[in-house]
DNA sequence: AATAAGATCAACCGCTCTAGC
DNA sequence: TGCTAGAGCGGTTGATCTTAT
C-alpha cells in the first residue's frame, strides 16, 4: 500500500514530452509492448518515470487514439453515461473508442458540464438545480420558449434535457406551492396563483409534459395514502402503487394503463443502457445507479431491463423527480 | 499592437485497488 | 492473513492558445 514513489525521485525529468521522446517510447512498445511500466523507462532509454510513459502512451500516443472535436453522437453518449455512472470516466471511456478518459474529463469539464449549468442542470445529478426560487426566472424563460423546441440548433439530448427540466422543475416547484399554498398569507401564494392561472403553466406549449403539470397540479394530493406494506421505497415514501400508476399515466400522457405507460417511458428512454449493459451489473456500487435503479419501486419494469442490459435509459432525474417526495424539495 | 481574460488540454499528483508473495 | 509493489483512476494544475478589449 501507499504511495509509490514516482518522478519526484531521482531528477527524472518531467513536463512536456519531446518528440524524440516520444518517438522512443513508441518504438520501444511497438517491438516490445509496455511489460511492467516501472521498468520501461530504463529498456527505452528514457528519463522519465513509468508513470508518466504509461499516462503519455495511453493519453497521446497509442495508435487508435482518435484525435479532434467530439461528435454530436459522442457528446450525446458522453451526456447519457455520466447521467448514470457519474465520473467513471474510464467507464465512459470504454463505449467511446478512441477516446481516453483523460479527453473525456477535459471535454466535460470545459464543456458539457458548462452548458448543463447554463441549462439549469445541476452537473452531478443531471437535475434541474434545486435552488429553484433563484432560478424561477430563467425556469420561466425556459418553460415558455417554444422556439427552443422549433429552433435550437442544439443536439436532442440538450433539447430534451432542457423541455424536461424545465417543466420538472416547475412540478416540483408546484408541489411545493400546492404544499406551502395551506399557509394564509404565505407569500408563495400570489406565485402560486399566477402560476396556476397560467403564468408558468402553458399547457399548450410542450407536449406531451406540459399537460403533465396541469393535470398533476391539478389532482396531485398533498397527503397521499400510505404505500401498501410490500412497496417500501425509501425514495417514494408516500405514494401508492395505484396513485404511482395513475399519476404516471397522467404525468407520461399516455392513452393506456400506468404500468404499460411506464414500461412504454423505459423503453423510449435513449440508447445508453441498451449500449452499457457490462456497465450495469447488480453488484456495482455506482451511487447514481440509484436514480435508474428507483425507477424499479414504481413497477419494477425498468429495474430488471436496465440491469439486464435490454431495457430502459430514461432521462436518470426523470422518474425519481416526478414521483418524488413533494415535499422533499430543497428551498432557501 | 498590446494586454488581459478566458478556454483548452497535456501532464502531474495523490489516492485506491489488486495481484502476488 | 497481512504486506507490498505496481497499475489505474479521478481531480487538479499550469502552460499554451484564442478571443476580447
Amino acid at each position: 500500500m501507499g504511495r509509490s514513489p514516482c518522478c519526484d525521485e531521482n531528477g527524472l525529468k518531467k513536463g512536456p514530452w519531446t518528440p524524440e521522446e516520444d518517438q522512443k517510447l513508441v518504438q520501444y512498445i511497438q517491438k516490445h509492448g509496455h511489460g511492467s511500466w516501472r521498468a520501461l523507462p530504463k529498456l527505452a532509454g528514457l528519463n522519465r518515470c513509468g508513470k508518466s510513459c504509461r499516462l503519455r502512451w495511453t493519453n497521446y500516443l497509442r495508435p487508435d487514439i482518435k484525435r479532434g472535436k467530439f461528435s454530436p453522437e459522442e457528446e450525446q453518449t458522453i451526456l447519457n453515461l455520466h447521467a448514470i455512472l457519474g465520473n467513471k470516466w474510464s467507464a465512459i471511456a470504454t463505449h467511446l473508442p478512441g477516446r481516453t478518459d483523460n479527453e473525456i474529463k477535459n471535454f466535460w469539464n470545459t464543456h458539457l458540464k458548462k452548458k448543463l449549468i447554463q441549462m439549469g442542470f445541476d452537473p452531478m445529478t443531471h437535475r434541474p438545480r434545486t435552488d429553484i426560487f433563484a432560478s424561477l426566472p430563467h425556469l420561466i424563460a425556459l418553460a415558455n420558449l417554444k422556439e427552443l423546441i422549433d429552433h435550437h440548433p442544439w443536439d436532442d439530448h440538450a433539447v430534451r434535457l432542457q423541455v424536461e427540466a424545465a417543466h420538472a422543475a416547475k412540478l416540483q416547484y408546484l408541489q411545493h406551492l400546492l404544499h406551502s399554498a395551506t399557509t394564509a398569507g404565505s407569500p408563495v401564494d400570489t406565485a402560486a396563483n399566477s402560476l396556476i392561472n397560467g403564468n408558468i403553466i402553458a399547457a399548450d406549449i410542450m407536449e406531451p409534459t406540459s399537460h403533465l403539470v396541469t393535470t398533476s397540479a391539478a389532482t396531485f394530493n398533498p397527503l397521499p395514502s400510505p404505500l401498501p406494506a410490500h412497496h417500501t421505497s425509501a425514495h417514494h415514501p408516500h405514494l401508492s402503487e395505484a396513485q404511482t400508476s395513475a399519476s404516471l399515466q397522467q404525468l407520461l400522457g399516455c392513452e393506456t394503463d400506468g404500468d404499460a405507460c411506464f414500461m412504454e417511458f423505459c423503453k423510449g428512454g435513449e440508447g445508453a443502457l441498451h449500449e452499457a449493459p457490462p456497465l450495469l451489473s447488480p453488484s456495482s456500487s455506482l451511487p447514481s445507479l440509484m436514480d435508474v435503479s428507483s425507477m424499479a419501486n414504481v413497477g419494477d419494469a425498468c429495474s430488471t431491463s436496465s440491469y439486464g442490459g435490454g431495457g430502459g435509459g430514461a432521462p436518470s432525474f426523470w422518474p425519481d423527480l416526478l414521483l418524488d417526495d413533494p415535499f422533499m424539495i430543497d428551498l432557501p
